[in-house]
DNA sequence: ACATTTGAGGAAACCCTTTTCCTTGATTGC
DNA sequence: GCAATCAAGGAAAAGGGTTTCCTCAAATGT
């Protein structure tokens, strides 16, 4: 049939049963407080002109009754829904769920409900969350990825604010926010030039990644701007994870064996590489200082020594786009990509 | 004012702009097909007697205008919102995260969209959000915890039916579901003594935390059903990290040289007592054989040896939770605590 | 003493969709 | 030929709030 419809409610003319729980309504309310709905309402939401005993018999028959105003009616009326979609395309997420959180908290705030989306990456599945947040008449869509390669917009089904966080939308008439890897891969590398190595590494995850290549540029351009050349002659790609860290390190080991310092994409990696340098002598930070990303803390921490690494403020990142969009839902639209500054954590490993 | 109403909207008499988004209505699609909206409606949803010609003009109406049903107002009209509330306690969300998002693929399969809500195991803050979910009618609500302790029931606003997953209630009344830590315990010890261990030892977390007593019961009574006495006497309780594992294992190594399994509350114990072991020249699993909990991938896997661990499938949990809770919406509902099975996971450490 | 303002609250429209009931014209039954 | 059925679709109510407009009485102005 029709795209367009649904077809859910099977009319359960005998079915269903009859759900027998009468909900306090205002009118239920008005007629325990000896008044008309107008007026209780004007009472509830100190609109109009009221004696001030009428406004607080209302409030004591709301009081009585636990009469909570129904969202669903006051949002068919205003037009606005005061809920948001939270869209995520990271099934497993590790990135997506701090910045969810964020968001999540930033809106509760303002009184804003958010209906969580899991997409599992998939455009199908997508596509229907999207349909059905358009059904709901959310005001405003976030979008969260699970890594900062910029991801293709939304084809919308639905003419609401969009903002993108973590993976920035391709297109440049959208709003997005991302951390500033590039910053904060910086930050990393000056610390540990600052604390007086001079032949540092790079070991970083697949080259393909977008997230590889900015701190990859960011760890050159800072050595460069020190005078200095990465230790092994080259960036080392390979992947996020532990195993590759403890190959890499050797790697690095064998090729420049006057290394003194390795900085890492991730905290997986370091932690491999931690566990590596540990196991053929080498101490850290004493012979090797070492600096992760991502501040993962079961990583970071459980690291020996702890990490020092770098925050991408996932929560903030969340925040901050809850507040865009809010912005956006409010008519003040921005565009463009938005980088929100990464945090260098200082720990034991440098 | 009065706690049971809020004073959010602020008249934007003003203030705001023109939304200046006009939703197409179904009195629009109705007017494009020439019929009335009640006609539309029947149309679109296989309703009455209409003549199909003029079914799929309506439908050509509503696919040319992209018409989607404004779902606030048929829930008003039908009394069920089609939503329900996620409420979890767990900031972190290492375990209550794979519950939400089971539950969210089980529900939105059936067309339920769901609110999340944070706690952030704040007390305030969850009645914030339930008076919210009130407010918004929703169906039904899930509560998942981080740990599997007992947890108080939900002090109610609202009488819509509510499952427990993970953190069963401490009430008997409601319905709750939890992993059978239990069963996955014992699989576990089996599982090493049918590998032929007999020394084996249990090292896991607070003695206070739920999970540490029915996983060390499970283990002491399938030793004592093999005949066999826990190695190093005891239970050693500590943390769930894996310096603990570190350290416990070496205890366990000089309170019972010849102990040749230990079975670890958590995959970072676990991970801990890898690393510990292969420090001091003990081979895992030549000399022991280790197993964890939680197939927590990103330990388990990068454990070295990969680690054979118990897995909770808590995918599995959060969707057992919405479908008991579909079941309790449609008034079938159920109480006392359901237990579901853990998956032995069997890797490389035994 | 009369017109006008003000205070307090009621009646009804409105938001969007579904559903019930009703109307109209055509067909069937006898 | 007339009552009864049926197909097709329209009109209106309902659902729970908010807001606009209106009414009524009391108070004020002159």
């Amino acid at each position: 049939m029709s795209d367009s419809q649904g077809s859910r409610r099977e009319a359960r003319p005998d079915g269903g049963r009859a759900p027998a729980r009468p909900r306090v309504t205002i009118a239920d309310v008005a007629a325990l407080a000896g008044v008309s709905v107008g007026t209780a309402s004007k009472a509830l939401n100190n609109r109009g002109k009221l004696r001030e005993e009428t406004r607080s018999r209302v409030a004591d028959a709301a009081r009585q009754l636990g009469f909570r105003p129904n969202e669903m009616a006051r949002s068919l009326l205003s037009g606005r829904s005061f809920t948001v979609g939270l869209v995520t395309t990271d099934h497993v997420g590790r990135f997506s769920l701090p910045v969810l959180l964020g968001a999540e908290d930033a809106l509760g705030a303002g009184e804003i409900s958010v209906f969580l989306c899991d997409t599992r990456g998939d455009a199908i599945r997508e596509r229907h969350h999207l349909q059905a947040l358009a059904s709901r008449r959310v005001d405003g869509i976030i979008v969260a990825g699970r890594r900062t390669d910029p991801r293709p917009p939304l084809r919308q089904f639905l003419d609401v604010p969009v903002v993108y966080a973590m993976a920035p939308s391709q297109s440049a008439q959208d709003l997005s926010v991302a951390p500033d890897e590039e910053q904060g891969a910086c930050e990393a590398v000056r610390h540990l030039i600052a604390a007086g190595r001079s032949r540092i590494a790079h070991i970083t995850g697949p080259a393909r990644h977008h997230s590889s290549q900015v701190r990859a540029a960011a760890f050159r351009r800072t050595l460069a701007e020190a005078g200095l050349a990465p230790a092994a002659g080259k960036v080392l790609y390979g992947e996020w994870n532990e195993p590759w860290g403890r190959q890499a390190v050797q790697h690095v080991l064998h090729a420049d064996p006057r290394c003194d310092a390795v900085f890492c994409g991730s905290d997986q990696i370091a932690r491999g590489a931690a566990d590596s340098l540990r196991e053929v002598g080498r101490t850290v930070p004493g012979d090797i200082a070492l600096a992760g990303f991502d501040n993962w803390d079961v990583m970071a921490t459980a690291c020996r020594p702890p990490l020092t690494t770098v925050d991408m403020a996932l929560g903030e990142l969340g925040r901050a786009a809850a507040v865009r969009l809010l912005e956006a839902i409010d008519g003040r639209a921005r565009s463009g990509v938005e980088y929100l500054p990464c945090r260098l954590v200082i720990r034991d490993s440098t």
